[in-house]
RNA sequence: UCCCCAGUAGCUCAGUUGGUUAGAGCGGUGGACUGUUAAUCCAUGUGUCGUUGGUUCGAAUCCAACCUGGGGAGCCA
């Protein structure tokens, strides 16, 4: 018995008139009274469904193969064939159906075989990777896995998995999720009145990532190319389509880089996994072109074939004052750019990602380097039409004084940083990295809307299910 | 967290300017037809009208609070 995958069948990997098994789940039946069943099958190796003839004299044809609805998974057996239909160049005549798994209702079975709102289908999670479009985001997901993966492989990066927990907020900024082992309900009190955290789990405080990039210096600063890859966790209590309270962050940290490299490195990674998705996805692609966004597949080709457009921050303000359009939020030299701001500059302006660089030093992290201006950092924003902030970067202050200039200025405990400052104590180096939202990135991908669709259990404030 | 919008059948929605028996399409089911393919055609069922409270002779409809979802904003990736 040979098992065979759709993806297999339906692309000419078996001659006509083979004998292979497929293994699935029914998407549609339909009858023909010139005694014949067609089934479609799936699964989850490529877009499509592979259709299984199934004639009337199998012995089970009238008591299980004429029940069949979609959601049962099936066992066929049958030849290879070219098929008498339009819309495959090969289809399975079965010889064997076998039934593995009833649908007990199919009144009730959540995935009927219609439309439906991303939003119903965000209630059944477990039972969604069944439909085309979580299954077509789930191939493209992990294709840009693998991509991002092989991209920093054949450029000598080493992949660092740096700590889910951690005990040091990385940035003094985001909210974190607390990790803890106490008893709630009877927490053990310091002589002062406070939770005694030395009794927890790790004798001190502890919490979920918000990234791994201060870990990953550390290994930049000796492997001279890193990246890291993996979850983080923001309990910012964030009701956005483009915001997730567990996300996956990737992270790359070069040695003897400045803003200008990695900026360079930020361009040819995008190009890098959107080249891949064309070329592995393609019929998941067409599909998100087909019923999600018509330009899905243009956007990416016209990514690959121009070059990203830099702008420092200070020109940025300069061509919004100047655009003529009247924006909510004022733009002044030295604030934050509102969404609406950077919407114009990456959808109207310049309609594809632009990298906005150096921007005013008081908005931004202390690790960031500071330039000779005395005004600015090098930091830099890669923002993508339709989606905003896509990677957020920077080169990394390598020069002790001043970093301990900023920790004061930002009131920020020395102490809780001194690992990280004896990476400027010993054998100091210029170095820069960006940070990579993920989701972000599969969502500006697939053109889906709601970042909350392209993970598969998606986190947020008031939802943890499943 | 703030602003706006929505919650009616399994799903997507219409409707009800307060008044008897609540509507369509899709999906499901039954049948017809057919190498069909989200087939087509015919038939068919289904509702604490989000929750709680208030106003009223009477509330699914008006009001309030809450819950849930969506859009936008802030925070950010």
């Amino acid at each position: 018995m040979t098992i065979a995958v759709i993806k297999d069948v339906l692309g000419g990997n078996y001659a006509v008139g083979d004998t292979v098994t497929v293994r699935g789940w029914v998407r549609t039946r339909r009858d023909s009274k010139a005694g014949i069943s067609f089934i479609n099958v799936h699964d989850g190796s490529c877009f499509d469904a592979v259709q299984a003839v199934v004639p009337n004299n199998l012995p089970n044809y009238s008591a299980e193969v004429v029940k069949l609805t979609t959601g049962c998974s099936v066992i066929i057996s049958g030849q290879v064939a070219e098929s008498a239909g339009q819309g495959q160049a090969f289809e399975l005549q079965a010889d064997n159906v076998e039934v593995v798994g009833w649908v007990e209702d199919p009144d009730t079975y959540p995935m009927a075989p219609k439309r439906h709102s991303m939003e119903y289908l965000r209630e059944f999670a477990h039972l969604r990777a069944r439909t085309n479009i979580t299954g077509a985001v789930t191939r493209v997901r992990h294709c840009l896995a693998q991509a991002v993966h092989r991209f920093f492989h054949e450029r000598g990066f080493y992949w660092i998995s740096t700590p889910i927990i951690t005990t040091s907020d990385a940035e003094g900024a985001g909210e974190l999720f607390r990790v803890s082992t106490l008893d709630l309900m009877n927490l053990p009190l310091t002589d002062e009145g406070r939770v005694n955290f030395k009794e927890d789990f790790f004798g001190k405080e502890a919490f979920l990532t918000v990234s791994g990039q201060l870990n990953v210096e550390t290994y930049a600063c000796a492997l001279s190319n890193v990246y890291t890859f993996g979850p983080t966790f923001r309990a910012e209590n964030s009701n956005t389509s483009r915001h997730l309270a567990e996300f996956w962050m990737i992270e790359p940290e070069v040695a003897f880089a400045d803003l200008e490299d990695v900026a360079k490195l930020a361009e040819e990674m995008l190009k890098y996994v959107f080249k891949a998705v064309l070329a592995e996805r393609a019929d998941d692609m067409a599909f998100f072109a087909e019923r999600i966004d018509k330009e899905a597949m243009n956007r990416l080709q016209h990514v690959i074939d121009n070059d990203f457009v830099h702008m420092d921050y200070t020109d940025a303000v300069e061509i919004l004052k100047n655009c003529g359009k009247t924006f909510n939020y004022p733009v002044e030299w030295g604030t934050d750019l509102q969404s609406e701001h950077e919407r114009y500059l990456a959808e109207e302006h310049v309609g594809a990602p632009v990298i906005l660089k150096n921007y005013p030093r008081d908005i931004k992290a202390f690790y960031m380097r500071q330039n000779s201006d005395g005004k600015t950092v090098a930091a830099m924003d890669v923002l993508a039409p339709g989606i905003g902030e896509i990677i957020g970067g920077s080169a990394r202050e390598e020069r002790l004084d001043l970093l301990d200039r900023r920790l004061e200025e930002m009131q920020l405990p020395k102490e809780e940083y001194s690992w990280y400052r004896d990476l400027r104590r010993y054998g100091t180096v210029p170095h820069a990295g960006f940070g990579l939202g993920f989701e972000r990135l599969v969502a500006y991908v697939t053109g889906v809307q709601n970042i909350r669709d392209v993970i598969p259990f998606p986190r947020s404030p008031n939802n943890a299910e499943f």
